[in-house]
RNA sequence: GGGCCUGUAGCUCAGUCAGGUAGAGCGUCGGACUUUUAAUCCGAUGGUCGCGGGUUCGAACCCCGUCGGGCCCGCCA
């Protein structure tokens, strides 16, 4: 008998690590804190979002729902970078707003449809840049079960949240300086202090500190004005390195989610951790996730243009697939987002997933240690897929691959029902199924819809095709001309052509489906034939099979 | 220069934290369903775990080195 040495006799507890779900390892994480939590994500509005902030957000989401899963109390929030400045005129931006670069996100217009500053609805309604963009974001979020608590960092800013923390740096700029040369290794100009003002044109860039005393930081800028800058009201702001700990500690941030850049040694999170210390507050736990990337397209990036935006993929995807791709990724695991076949399979190992019963798999004694992983990975990657936390996610028992043939077969949704009612399928179409098909035939109306599954009737007889057919299967055709001709167009009528082909032509029905696959598909085999060639063109169909015969 | 992630079956990846007989899904191939919604079911196929050393009774796993891919250390959050 063997004896592992890693099998401990104690009872099992639920954070027996072999056996953990990456939220799970966080969630034990922040046990070893306390028991109540605000997992915090955030992001700067300043551009589209895509589906690289999704991660964030869900990365975030999953870790609050499995601390809430372990009996802890946990909220995520989700802090806005309004206040970061504009950082470049971008390639969907209106020349004019080269006037903004170095303005704050959250106090500046937001482009109209031609990309110039909308500034009717700024002074209207005070719709800022960074609006336009969190908008559509927000609404994704909602889609995908993800309702955060929003803290727009530009009002923490102008109310005062900030004061605490701008008064420490302020009052200690050298022990900053000091954290930030020492931790990341670079060297920080003479001049510079730890809060930016605003300039007398409201630019965050180009000003020279000239004094401080307390609350006021007194400036020159690039214009050649001077002026003294609040720290208490907004009227400026923290660095970066100073800013993100100092949220830390008045939104009582227990843990948060960040992408690698800030996770690099020396970066940010690293400075910030001591800085937090400086402020009072401990930091929050951290979980550092990689990008997420387009499949043969590299890096996600808003200004290249190279995205895939959160609403454009919720077209395409159920939402619970969107969450089922984070949730069965580790953090430290690229992804790469995959518009095509990556996005069928992935849906069908979700939907196999959903049909599974784990937990009687779990009771089987004789599973490896490792059985034992892949199953409890699998069961809380569904668990973390489910829109809203309590329910179960439900099998539609309907493959992305099958509802994709059916979506492309049936131009009528009725006609699916039918054929899935048919099959076995459920008799009334739930809801679930409703929208899986209203997403299935936005995708395959996309650009994104993977060739491979589309089914193409040809145009004119595939050479290549026709040549593998052996002489019994060409004769087949001559009796399809026949029978064809006179089958009444239906899938029905057709499959009884089939039928009558084969028998004249004295030939199994396999030889005849060879000779049809070929002729109309250029293919060996496919999804049944007669209900596609029922929504055909007859004449065309026709036509087709007399010029095979010709050649 | 410093650091992080990553390399395992044709593909996508588990497994590395706590060393104990290389795993899953997809794909491919074959069969069944007396023929079909690329279906389903069964079976088969498949890997010098990037490479080289070291530690060990035993290494995908730990240590050292090396090669390849991605990335960060410039307030770009």
């Amino acid at each position: 008998m063997t004896t592992f040495p890693f099998v401990v006799s104690s009872e099992p507890s639920l954070f027996e690590v072999s056996l953990m779900h990456w939220s799970d390892v966080m969630a034990k994480r922040l046990a070893e804190r306390g028991d109540q939590h605000i997992v915090a994500t955030g992001i700067t509005p300043s551009g589209e979002f895509h589906i690289g902030h999704l991660r964030e957000i869900l990365t975030g989401d999953m870790i609050a729902r499995a601390a809430r899963r372990a009996g802890m109390d946990a909220e995520l929030v989700f802090v806005v970078d309004n206040a970061d400045p504009l950082r470049k005129v971008y390639p969907f931006l209106d020349a004019s707003y080269e006037a903004f670069i170095g303005h704050q996100l959250g106090s500046i217009p937001a482009p109209d449809a031609e990309g110039k500053p909308d500034w009717d609805r700024f002074n209207n309604e005070g719709w800022s840049y960074g609006d336009h963009f969190l908008q559509p974001f927000l609404e994704a979020l909602r889609q995908i079960g993800v309702v955060p608590r929003l803290l727009p960092n530009l009002e923490a800013y102008r109310a005062g949240k900030f004061s605490k923390a701008a008064k420490v740096a302020c009052d200690n700029p050298h022990a900053i300086r000091e954290i930030i040369e020492r931790v990341s290794g670079r060297e920080l100009p003479d001049d510079w202090f730890p809060w930016q003002p605003l300039d007398s044109k409201g630019s965050l860039d180009g000003t020279v500190i000239t004094d401080y005393e307390y609350p006021l930081v007194h400036w020159t800028d690039s214009h050649g004005q001077s002026g003294s800058s609040d720290i208490e009201k907004g009227e400026g702001k923290l660095p970066w390195r100073l800013d993100w700990p100092a949220k830390w500690g008045f939104n009582q941030i227990t843990c948060e989610p960040f992408g690698k850049d800030h996770g690099a040694a020396g970066g940010s999170y690293d400075t910030g951790k001591e800085i937090a210390l400086l402020f009072g507050h401990e930091p929050p736990a951290p979980l550092t996730y990689e990008w997420i990337s387009l499949k043969g397209k590299g890096a996600m990036s808003s200004s290249s243009g190279n995205t895939v935006g959160p609403m454009e993929a919720l077209r395409l995807v159920p939402p619970e697939i969107l969450r089922f791709l984070v949730a069965n990724s580790k953090p430290s695991k690229a992804i790469e987002f995959d518009t095509g076949m990556g996005l069928v399979n992935l849906a069908d190992e979700y939907e196999r997933l959903t049909a599974r019963d784990f937990d009687t798999e779990m009771k089987d004694e004789n599973l490896s240690r490792r059985k034992q992983v892949q199953i409890e990975d699998a069961k809380v990657a569904l668990e973390l897929s489910a829109i809203h936390e309590q329910e179960k996610p439900s099998a539609t028992s309907i493959s992305f691959r099958h509802m994709a043939l059916l979506a492309q077969i049936k131009p009528n949704d009725e006609d699916v029902w039918a054929s899935l009612r048919d099959s076995g399928g459920p008799p009334e179409p739930t809801p679930q199924l409703e929208d899986r098909l209203k997403r299935m035939r936005a995708w395959i109306a996309s650009e994104h819809f993977p060739e491979d599954m589309r089914i193409n009737i040809c145009q004119s007889p595939d050479k290549e095709a026709m040549e593998h057919l052996n002489d019994l299967q060409r004769l087949v055709l001559v009796h399809l001309n026949e029978t064809l001709g006179e089958a009444i167009w239906t899938a029905d009528g057709i499959t009884a052509a089939f039928k009558a082909a084969g028998q004249a032509a004295e030939v199994g029905m396999k030889d005849v489906y060879r000779a049809c696959y070929a002729l109309f598909m250029a293919a060996e085999r496919g999804p049944r034939l007669a209900p596609i060639l029922a929504n055909c063109n007859r004449g065309d169909i026709l036509e087709l099979v007399n010029i095979a015969l010709e050649t």
